[in-house]
DNA sequence: ATTAACGTTAACGTTAGCGTTAAAGTAGCA
DNA sequence: TGCTACTTTAACGCTAACGTTAACGTTAAT
């Protein structure tokens, strides 16, 4: 006969190392809506639980919450019609075109943060190589 | 005797789609610091439009103006000392990670992003192959 | 020399994403 | 039953990253 899991806002914020300001404004934002307990409390379950982490996820790498909040959409429709489901597949594709884009801008930057650091280490191995008054080159 | 290209505000903002604002605002934080005119416009050279590439990547995929300007200070410093080398090195590295770690969370959303079409792709085929009454799973 | 297109600074306005505080109610344990 | 920790709504505050407007100077082409 075991009820449901439910967790208490304080309870999420901990887990996911937030504030449960932010964990409200969210729903401020129409991002979750929790259940109610008999005073008022919000009570999260694990769809909740699961829609938070999807929205933690996409702030991590910059999503903005309404873009979160469109991807929530995706995944939560209830699709009672074909047309609406295709416009939705036509987002969602839009969605992961972005996300290539993003993860080819990553590798990018990838690749210029190591050319810098291997020109930094090259010049350190110098200095600690001894060349007093070596390098000066104009670039 | 072509001297070096240079660029005014505009013609930098309609290249990269952002607008003169922008620019301007990347500068008023330190970020950007062309040549001016006689007559008082910026001009800005080749170095000047790397930077503003980098920043605009940057920006992309979540990162802060202020992290930017972090990383375009590595890109650009003068190393004269190895201890500085070294700091910066370790802020390269820190840096990496935080790149990493952006990039595990992209793959995860790719993962997620094509399970919800692979869903959405399934009820449409339903759909058009008709299963008039057929399927009211409770989840 | 005029003029349209572009640029300048300065200042105020706006949106996202929370932080913070206040004033009050609730949960649950001794 | 009382205490303490947690929760509620509401409202104000704050920073980043620009948008917008004003009032005015510069360029470049005709």
């Amino acid at each position: 006969m075991a009820t449901e899991p439910t967790w208490s806002v304080g309870q999420l914020a901990q887990e996911f190392g937030i504030s449960t300001r932010s964990i409200r404004f969210y729903e401020e934002k129409g991002l979750i809506k929790p259940a109610r307990s008999n005073g008022g409390y919000r009570r999260y379950n694990k769809r909740d639980r699961a829609r938070l982490k999807l929205i933690l996820r996409g702030k991590r790498f910059g999503l903005s919450l309404e873009q979160c909040a469109d991807i929530l959409g995706l995944a939560a429709m209830e699709p009672d019609e074909a047309q609406q489901l295709r416009k939705a597949l036509a987002y969602g594709q839009d969605i992961q075109a972005d996300l290539e884009r993003r993860l080819n801008d990553l590798k990018a930057m990838k690749r210029e943060m190591q050319a810098v650091e291997k020109r930094m280490r090259e010049r350190l191995a110098q200095l600690e190589g001894r060349e007093p008054d070596a390098g000066k080159r104009a670039e």
